[in-house]
DNA sequence: GCCAACGTTGGC
DNA sequence: GCCAACGTTGGC
């Protein structure tokens, strides 16, 4: 089982949304991000879920992957935001899984205090990486369980 | 709101 | 295939 971390902005659907149902998690425009939905996840593999772009970013709840990769189809939408001509339905470009919400963490583990482990435990977590953009990435078991410790 | 870092695009 | 320009991300 593989675990991940995924963000998301909460003004534009937060982890309470997220509560509300299963969820495609569609709009991903990121080949790498893509490559790990359509490649590597499988039902039942546990995410973090992240709020973003925000007062205080950092891991707020937890999720898991609801389904196996399919075409995300707003990418087929021309009155969607993410559209995008390139991708072809017979060929198509672009991936989602379905997220459904596990349950709240009961603080907000934030990024500030995940930076603490930067150079010890959480060594090498793409989201502590300078620059970083990624929205979906994975989690080693190991990271996992250090920031499930943290809670 | 600012701006650094990054990925993508497109001219050549 | 290079690389400058551009748009986006996301912390602060």
């Amino acid at each position: 089982m593989a675990h991940w971390l995924m963000k998301s902005e909460p003004e534009v659907f937060g982890i309470d949304d997220l509560a509300a149902g299963p969820t495609p998690w569609d709009g991903v425009r990121n080949y790498q991000a893509r490559n790990w939905m359509r490649d590597t996840m499988r039902v039942g593999d546990g995410v973090f879920f992240y709020h973003s772009n925000c007062e205080a970013p950092g891991i707020v709840g937890l999720a898991e992957v609801a389904s196996t990769a399919y075409p995300d189809p707003t990418a087929f939408d021309p009155e969607d935001p993410h559209y995008d001509p390139k991708s072809d339905p017979a060929n198509p470009r672009w991936y989602l899984v379905d997220l459904s919400y596990s349950r709240h963490l009961r603080r907000n583990i934030t990024l500030a205090e995940l930076r603490q482990y930067a150079d010890g435990p959480l060594e090498g977590l793409a989201l502590l990486r300078r620059g970083n953009r990624l929205s979906v990435m994975p989690v080693t078991p190991q990271q996992w369980q250090f920031i499930l410790a943290l809670e």
